[in-house]
RNA sequence: GCGUGGGUGGCGAAAUCGGCAGACGCACAGGACUUAAAAUCCUGAGGGGUGUAAACUCCGUGUGGGUUCAAGUCCCACCCCACGCACCA
């Protein structure tokens, strides 16, 4: 079909249709951008966070980071690095099996066909990657690697003395321990433990997180319900994960982000005796200072002594409000609670600072997975319980002096010393913070009932899915209770074919309706057996792909070492991906779980660095027309397809790299890509005729000084800004250049080379094309990028500015060397600087070389 | 509430170390070419005021204050917007 706007402009453009499909086939046939692993040249590794291969196609705003990413490698290539830039598809996920479960389809067909369609879309847009290197993680030879990651987590514990995960093996045993299978698996990385997951009863279904509210929306129900779940121990890296953000060079926004999220706070953890009972309570605080003033504990709902300590007065009560949170979302205990609420159990524990009795109470304010899941509350120094406290009316003691009545208001200052906080054996009072905390947990360690803790709001990292389209997980469990891991020469454990991917109605997924799967005779033991049905999240595969780019073929090998060490650097403190480009959305997760998995890599050696991304940046997002997130109901969707139709994929890669910074959410416009669009004609002018040969205006003159210093201040900034990523003003340089050449008469080739050199990274097929016709044989994605000449950039006069009470009175042109006295002498020659100072004193004079003279008068 | 960015013409945005605010582009206006239009090329332009004009002059980077010969840039206080976290003891 012939699109409309291609007849309007028809006569006026470039045939961009044509020799963008040329160089395209071309790239593809001398395979420009096949990645040697040449080790004898510098490397340079710039990855794009790979996509979900949607069935919706490529996004306008995938190649606002895929251009920046394909700039960078061919700049680099051109500056002689060995650059690698691979391309794959992170194609597990709920998405796929949706549509699957409505068309029945098979999900890896339905991938095959939207890989495709990337495929052809990413090639449509000129990216120089190295398609030889393409992964894919739902190939069984790629998730081979990824259950083989996942067993070594299996078959590792995590030594703190040493601070690295070491074989299970390894792992020494107490005497005292009868069942050592049950041992180690208390200590293994990857792990099985019962959690909630969110379970819709008229679905059978476990439902993921975002698919909660869809469901609910539509009137389902769902409940939290402990299932059985894969787990792994990413807590046991928090600290090193927190630490090691300072070797790596990330957006302090992201760093902040992970920081947060870890959320490292440090404090104590103190019991409390359960009156009446043996247990005791233990519960985190950050300030243990005010423990004088806990004047009741508070438990999750879920918290296992709640039935301990309820009594049968209160039980009732208890078992209402425990069966009222299972049904509430986070969402409705946090922010819609505007409330506290919370019952009361009927039990007493001491509160072994004032050896008083205090009441416990359950209360859903008080989080079951943060700390130990119960609190002591301090109502007169922390507004939450302060709140709790006054609608429970529960008695608030001052511990802290205060600048307010703390019945009124919970005060929570540190600096101020303590109060009311003595009694037989210690004595904090008068002390501020630092030595309160320090004085009471040293009694508290002396007299056994406390110590100094850190806790952190990071939680273990759920990984299981109880679905179909995802790695299986490499575990089999046998009649008689025990279980083996496979082997590596069992893997991979390729998904078997199902019938139906709905999941089973069990909770488990459809795996578990596959006979073959759930009730098979093991080979290597003889004894009857059930595959684990959970699959992995879909972070698994995207954990590791930046490594399977380095050696993608490699059948005995995730990645052979000596690759490894050639492309992530062998520093462990600087080294890994050189760039990494990609969104916000994935600034904690998916960056989190990567490194957690790189530094597991690390403590066996399979890796050489510590972190896996040394250099990190995030492209904004891009709007529709109206300013507002581009969305189908909106109707201002953008698609990429349609633009290189109108305007060819040159003009969009320029585009959408001069429509302001990187980083930036800027909105679309029509208008705009036009402009550029008129660029890439004057550009390919300035070296055409019509008839698509060279033009006789391009000639072997020297250029005029003018001309030299315009060439060579293009060649400086576009390099420059490259290097720091500021792709709009080099655009802008580029377009200040055709508009000095487009006013001369002659073109001098030497400028038309290095210009075309200087517009290869942004705009690539205009460049070869343009490039060819200069008489150039050669792809120019395998030229030299132009050194500039810092000779050329020196001007002979400057124009300084001439100021009166530094009011600007006039300019004028000096020699760059006059010194402060000619300059001054220029100044006081001047008649409009005459003017303002006639008749007055000059009080005061400032002259900046090359730059100013000001004077001061009165 | 906390954290992190950011606020510059009609619009997207530039502006090394504090030194001509608004580069480059869009939109706009005028002109050339054309029978006409499109395309292309050239020119103009932050806002206000005085002036036939040349020109002159005042104001101007979210708001208010400060430092400085000089502030978009540095300091203090505040307002607004975006993103993230949000009862984390």
């Amino acid at each position: 079909m012939f699109h409309q706007l291609e007849v309007e402009r028809g006569m006026s453009s470039y045939p961009f249709h044509e020799i963008e499909k040329k160089w395209q086939q071309y790239w593809d046939e001398h395979h420009t951008f096949a990645t040697p692993d040449d080790f004898s040249k510098p490397k340079y590794y710039v990855l794009d966070m790979f996509p979900y291969p949607s069935g919706a196609g490529l996004h306008i705003g995938h190649p606002e980071g895929y251009t920046a990413t394909d700039i960078i490698a061919r700049y680099k290539r051109m500056k002689g690095f060995n650059v690698l830039h691979p391309m794959g598809w992170d194609a597990f996920g709920l998405p796929t099996e949706r549509y699957s479960m409505t068309t029945g389809i098979h999900p890896a067909t339905a991938t095959a066909a939207n890989v495709m369609n990337f495929t052809r879309q990413l090639k449509m847009l000129g990216f120089g990657y190295d398609w030889s290197r393409q992964v894919n993680t739902t190939y069984p030879q790629y998730y081979k690697w990824t259950q083989w990651m996942f067993l070594l987590l299996y078959n590792s514990w995590y030594d703190e003395k040493e601070q690295r995960a070491r074989y299970i093996d390894e792992l020494s045993i107490p005497a005292d321990v009868s069942d050592v299978e049950a041992y180690k698996d208390e200590h293994r990385l990857a792990f099985i433990a019962m959690i909630p997951v969110n379970w819709c009863e008229e679905l059978g279904t476990v439902l993921a997180n975002e698919e909660v509210d869809e469901w609910k929306e539509k009137g389902y129900s769902v409940e939290r319900r402990p299932m059985r779940q894969w787990m792994l121990r990413i807590t046991k890296y928090a600290q090193r994960l927190l630490d090691d953000l300072e070797l790596v060079d990330w957006v302090a926004s992201t760093k902040e982000m992970q920081k947060n999220w870890i959320g490292k706070s440090e404090g104590a953890e103190v019991q409390f005796p359960i009156l009446g009972t043996e247990d005791t309570v233990r519960v985190f605080t950050t300030r243990p200072d005010t423990i004088f003033g806990a004047t009741y504990l508070v438990l999750a709902p879920e918290h296992p002594f709640v039935k301990d300590i309820v009594t049968a007065e209160f039980a009732d009560a208890v078992k209402e409000y425990q069966d009222k949170a299972a049904v509430k979302s986070d969402l409705e205990r946090t922010e819609l609670a505007k409330e506290k609420t919370g019952v009361f159990t009927g039990g007493f524990a001491l509160n072994p600072a004032t050896g008083e009795p205090i009441p416990v109470w359950i209360a859903d304010y008080v989080l079951a997975h943060y700390g130990t899941g119960a609190i002591m509350a301090v109502p007169a120094h922390d507004e939450r319980d302060h709140e709790f406290a006054r609608q429970f009316n529960l008695p608030i003691t001052e511990v802290i002096e205060s600048p307010h009545d703390v019945y009124e208001q919970a005060f929570t200052g540190k600096d101020s010393p303590c109060v009311n906080s003595s009694n037989a054996e210690v004595s904090i009072d008068g002390l501020a913070y630092n030595e309160a905390f320090k004085t009471i947990v040293g009694w508290l360690k002396e007299k056994g009932i406390g110590h100094r803790t850190i806790n952190y709001k990071l939680r273990d990292w759920l990984f299981a899915r109880q679905r179909y389209w995802g790695e299986p997980i490499p575990i089999m469990f046998f009649e008689d209770g025990t279980k083996r891991a496979l082997d590596i020469d069992e893997l991979p454990l390729e998904l078997p074919e199902v019938e139906d991917f709905k999941p089973a109605g069990t909770g488990e997924s459809a795996l578990a309706t596959v006979e073959a799967w759930v009730n098979f005779i093991d080979k290597k033991t003889g004894k009857r057996a059930r595959m684990e049905t959970n699959t992995m999240p879909q972070w698994a595969g995207s954990c590791w792909y930046y490594l399977r780019f380095l050696d993608p073929h490699n059948d005995a090998a995730f990645c052979d070492p000596a690759k490894e060490k050639y492309w992530m650097g062998t520093n462990a403190d600087s080294g890994g991906v050189d760039l990494y480009v990609g969104g916000t959305e994935h600034a904690v997760l998916h960056l989190l779980y990567a490194r957690f998995w790189h530094k597991v890599l690390f403590d066996y050696g399979y890796v050489s660095t510590k972190e896996p991304f040394t250099k990190l940046f995030h492209q904004g997002m891009i709007l529709g027309e109206d300013g507002r997130k581009m969305s189908k109901s909106l109707g201002n969707v953008i698609n990429p397809d349609d633009v290189v139709q109108d305007y060819g994929a040159d003009a969009l890669r320029l585009y959408e790299m001069f429509l302001g910074p990187l980083e930036a959410t800027k909105p679309w416009s029509g208008k705009g890509i036009e402009g550029v669009s008129r660029f890439l004609n004057r550009a390919w002018r300035l070296v055409m005729t019509e008839h698509k040969t060279l033009s006789p205006d391009v000639v072997d003159i020297p250029l005029t000084p003018e001309q030299n210093r315009t060439l060579h201040q293009t060649i400086k900034k576009v390099g420059e800004d490259i290097e720091t990523m500021s792709f709009n003003t080099s655009v802008a340089q580029m377009m200040m250049f055709v508009n000095e050449f487009t006013a001369a008469e002659k073109k001098p080739r030497e400028a038309m080379e290095k210009f075309v050199l200087c517009l290869a990274p942004f705009a690539p097929h205009i460049a070869e094309e343009l490039w060819q016709v200069l008489g150039h044989t050669t792809s120019v994605a395998l030229a030299s990028f132009p050194e500039y000449d810092e000779n050329a950039l020196v001007q002979n006069e400057v124009e300084i500015i001439l100021q009166v009470n530094s009011k600007i009175r006039a300019k004028a042109m000096v020699g760059v060397t006059a010194s402060e006295g000619e300059m001054e002498a220029i100044a006081l020659a001047n008649p409009e600087i005459q003017k303002h100072i006639d008749g007055k004193s000059i009080k005061k004079k400032i002259i900046v070389q090359g730059k100013l003279v000001n004077f001061i008068v009165g």
